[in-house]
DNA sequence: TTGTAAGCGTTATCAC
DNA sequence: GTGATAACGCTTACAA
């Protein structure tokens, strides 16, 4: 059937010699050309739904194939306005505490036919230099796992540019979001050792500048004042093992004893100050002392630790970032929403919980 | 000075208003018009080290902020045909075990002024998928942290498309790698528990597809087999803690006793092996037993652990994936380059080691 | 130094 | 169903 007068393997191969010799890349019109139809033609055939007949489509394809032609995502996004990007920005604390986090997004996204443009931020303060690389890049939307400053938030409203924040607060500012509630979580964790006889506190936090840590600090302020024990000794740390080892030792210097109960801002901090006080200071975990965490990572589960933690529901929490970041860039803007997870507590061998209040 | 007849602000609120009305975005020509200049002076303005006048900068670049312009990427990268993206095709695994790996090809590729574009792969097999949407993004390189069929490899050499290979071995095919050298470090570590007396070894492997299992596999039973010592029980195992538990108990069932020393694929099999000997079986690690693991991960440090294991240098490894990748994308071509870089022997608590032979 | 004009490789509109 | 033709927003000779 293919053997008429110039057979296509000749043209094709003269064609490909064409396009390595003027160093180009293979276009729509080089296909067009070998399979003998217009360029709009293999346009067609490259959108799906289009209106093409059974038999162009075939010899377009066959042509594509043997041309190694691939749409050009640049220039289709250039009249398309839409370049199926979506940008992550995401601070290095959070990847490396979360990694599941950026393969579901990309999953997630995948399966919905967009793809990650990835921004890790080393430290916050890089955002403004970010940012205007984002807005260069066209994304569609932007997935925000790090701190914006108001002016950047305003930004992005006037940019108009669809985005949802992860697991950040900016409750002053109506914008979408997905987070868990930190702050309840806090407030359950301490009403369950509450219950359980605890009364004197200790805290080992989170850095200064964390919204999550500042949340989870509060909820603990908070419910303690509520139940009426005394505010918690605080201890700064900064979500590191060192941090949790540190802290342990800083707070038995500062008390004096050894307090009832140590929540820690998150489970590596805790892992850290379960390990100092178990193998430093001798100390029965959790009859002496009990120690708790944030999160609910893998090594918390592992049976040297046990750690008793409160969970986020990382995986919901994901999957509801892409669903409504397509839809606010399907639907453009309908009213901001503030998506919130509760973390559920995990039941570990590192602490006393009483009943749930 | 800006209060001439028709005042910049009116003429900047009234194509504001017309951009916005007219729904579309804000370009060159929009500065251009504000700034009272040609298209071409904007886009030299955007342009390092093109030439313009002191005045004309300044007047641009006030415009460019007024309307919130930003130069459109797509466009740029169609003329140029250069995207300043780098994809990196990464297995969910390595994402998992090394979370570190994307945060620093973001910052190493960053400081190169090129961007990343995540593929992660939930299986391997989605692979051929996946790289139809990389031709489509004309991104200028590929990081690959995942596994390629020699089809696979051929379409980037016909392609010509930068790409390195990470952590994986390709020695049939000639292309550029940055590898670790889990062979000779496998090697090594049976040399030092050989050289402490250890005579009966079992190894939890990696799983069957893996090409860093198989490589410290081979590592493993060659050794043994140079030194004289019986072949290790191998048992199989999927890189995660529940294999490590698993194997643990699978390795004393099928041997009827506790062999010296079990060589486990990675860290986090071995944290599961050692939970289980400890905590279950009730072993003195090391004294009855010597566990070992590879990679050097966080928790492999920790104190409950202090795993003795062979370390990876993956900063000194993302940092060599850049810098050769964006060597290729600048020179073209040069020579498939293989860069093995050595893993360093963490000599922790789990383990008996003797002098390196 | 600045402006004019020709692409880059698509998709979209509109006749046919 | 198919083929001209006009965008999309930019960079880059080349001319002024």
């Amino acid at each position: 059937m293919n053997n008429t007068l110039t057979p296509p393997s000749r043209t094709i191969a003269d064609l490909k010699a064409a396009i390595r010799n003027e160093a180009r890349r293979v276009t729509s019109y080089d296909v067009a050309t070998a399979a003998g139809v217009s360029q709009s033609a293999v346009s067609r055939c490259f959108k799906p739904g289009a209106s093409v007949s059974k038999a162009t489509f075939a010899r377009v394809m066959q042509a594509a194939q043997d041309l190694d032609y691939t749409p050009n995502a640049a220039a289709r996004s250039l009249i398309t306005r839409r370049s199926n990007l979506v940008a992550v920005v995401i601070s290095n604390q959070v990847t490396l505490h979360y990694p599941e986090v950026l393969s579901e997004l990309s999953r997630q996204f995948g399966m919905r036919g967009m793809r990650i443009l990835l921004f890790s931020l080393a430290n916050e303060a890089d955002v403004d230099q970010t940012l205007t690389e984002v807005w260069q890049h066209q994304v569609d939307g932007v997935v925000v796992a790090a701190r914006l400053s108001p002016v950047q938030l305003a930004e992005f409203e006037r940019r108009q540019i669809p985005f949802v924040l992860f697991n950040r607060s900016a409750r002053e500012h109506n914008v979408n979001a997905i987070v868990c509630d930190q702050q309840e979580a806090a407030r359950l964790m301490v009403s369950r050792l509450a219950a359980a006889g605890h009364k004197r506190f200790a805290m080992i936090d989170g850095p200064a500048g964390s919204s999550i840590a500042h949340e989870r600090r509060r909820g603990v302020a908070e419910r303690l004042a509520e139940i009426g024990l005394d505010a918690p000794l605080m201890v700064s740390g900064a979500f590191d093992y060192a941090s949790g080892l540190h802290g342990m030792r800083e707070i038995v210097v500062r008390l004096g004893y050894v307090p009832d109960a140590i929540i820690c801002g998150n489970d590596v901090m805790a892992i850290g100050c379960l390990d100092t006080a178990r193998h430093e200071m001798k100390l029965n975990v959790p009859e002496q002392l009990s120690i708790t965490g944030f999160d609910g990572i893998a090594p918390a589960g592992w049976l040297s630790y046990n750690l008793t933690t409160l969970r986020q529901p990382m995986q919901h929490m994901t999957t509801a970032v892409a669903e409504m970041l397509t839809a606010l860039i399907r639907d453009g803007s309908r009213g901001a929403e503030r998506k919130l997870f509760p973390a559920t507590v995990v039941d570990g061998a590192t602490a006393r919980l009483g009943p749930a209040g």
